[in-house]
DNA sequence: ATTCACACTTCCACTCAGCGGAAGCATAGG
DNA sequence: CCTATGCTTCCGCTGAGTGGAAGTGTGAAT
């Protein structure tokens, strides 16, 4: 992205460039997107004319749109004519975490065995972090996977390692939007001591999160190198079981695991 | 695919009606989720050209709806130019999950410990059933939910129990599409015979699938009555555990929870 | 029971967004 | 180095998409 901006130095009688989709894209595929992210956002569910009070949309284009979704099934309509995201998507999220989660699965089943802890893999979404695979120690089963959750990028392992991979200047421009909101007195709120640390991170070679997501829960992230997207892999647990000595231990292997990822994300399968 | 082809005969200047956009629909929307489903399809992953093909569009065409959905991050692209579907879906299939199976996960999870076996709600998604909500009992507690996966329709109980909620004249119209293939020597692979048992199905209140699926697991299926897309509950299990006696207990509490949860899907949180 | 108000849906003519043929680039293979 | 292949950009034409206005249904108020 960033394409077509800062040059708006030259005083041509600009027609107000606006924020209009980017240039060479599909404007009605842009907004039906909008829609259903702010469908997602207003919890799964949305009336019509919320949906137009939020974009600014007329009316009769929004509802062509959603019958266009409706017919897909992305999206349902209930009795009271409110919209719901629909059955359809399930498959496609499910579709797509396999495929990022695929080949990667292995590795990080092994990893988790090999060192007894949960094992995360995530990668960057717009301004936050998703996990995309996990294996679970057996100590913490859950009955509710994390993938899929987004976090925000300061205050995570897995975060600070994607952080760490992109220029600072990026890194400011997350932050602003999106905020350093913290999770616990750990956290970083600084975008300057966020800064510093990410300088830290990329000397050392891996992140360290110590109760800055929960408290207690301590966790070591590396990059995977050369991902499509800005990825990361990390180990965490209790802080009792996971100390800073467990570091000497893990990090070269995480560092191992990631490179093998990172062939396996580029080539799939290869 | 199969769009223009076989009428090559007539002569007639017939403007082609084709398998056109049902009307009032977007146009380059629906294109742009032929694309993602056609991804989908191929296990998640695409090349642009291979995408031409499946579909028939020119490729400029398909390019600028792929770069549409790459800067909303629906898709990734790989160092190989190749295209994979994208983190941003993981989030919208949790969500869209989350809000299907979002007020009906309690009464789940409470049926699930009263009867002691693993309880499936599922609707319909095109011609398969998509379980859109689980609770596993402690017995065969999976590392992979099941929430998401697609199935036949004949041969499953939730399946069955959602067929019999459509006239037979819908019926046969998705088992001519999808076929009816045997998944186990239990299957009920002939048109006739299905309708024959939805009839059955309807008098009883429930269906029951006996190995129809997978040897050895017997399942109860209910409709929930009156849910905006027919949805079926059902209970599952080991033959030996979950015997005919056991549907005396079970389709009782089975219908009161379908009820309950028929009003939950109306209005949310109501 | 009747009216009113609101929210959704359909209609239609204008026009600009989207389309796709053709030309331009990269990248992999010879 | 050259060729082949497949992706990307360009650009003028046009019909798909748009959105104002009118219609319809539903639920609340009187």
């Amino acid at each position: 992205m960033g394409s077509t901006d800062s040059t708006g130095s030259s005083g041509a009688p600009q027609p107000e460039p606006r924020e209009k989709v980017a240039s060479g894209q599909v404007q009605s595929v842009d907004r039906a997107i909008e829609l259903l992210e702010l469908m997602a956002d207003a919890g799964g569910e949305a009336a019509l004319s919320e949906l137009a009070a939020s974009t600014g949309l007329p009316l009769p284009t929004i509802h062509r749109l959603m019958r266009t979704l409706l017919s897909r099934g992305y999206v349902r309509q209930l009795p009271s004519r409110r919209y719901t995201l629909g059955p359809r998507l399930i498959r496609l999220g499910e579709s797509a975490g396999r495929q990022l989660g695929a080949g990667a699965r292995p590795y990080l089943t092994a990893l988790a065995a090999e060192l007894g802890e949960t094992v995360n893999l995530a990668m960057i979404d717009r301004d936050m972090a998703v996990y995309v695979a996990q294996a679970a120690s057996r100590h913490s089963m859950r009955m509710f996977t994390e993938v899929g959750r987004r976090v925000f990028t300061h205050a995570t392992g897995v975060g600070k390692a994607v952080l760490a991979q992109l220029p600072d200047a990026t890194v400011l421009e997350i932050v602003a939007r999106v905020g350093m909101p913290a999770a616990t007195p750990q956290t970083i709120t600084d975008p300057q001591a966020l800064l510093t640390e990410l300088a830290t991170i990329r000397e050392r070679g891996y992140a360290i999160d110590d109760g800055e997501q929960e408290i207690g829960v301590r966790c070591f992230a590396v990059e995977v190198p050369g991902a499509p997207t800005p990825t990361a892999l990390s180990i965490s647990g209790p802080s009792a079981r996971v100390g800073y000595d467990f570091a000497e231990t893990a990090v070269p292997v995480l560092h191992r695991t990631a490179a093998e990822l990172a062939k396996e994300l580029i080539s799939p399968g290869a």
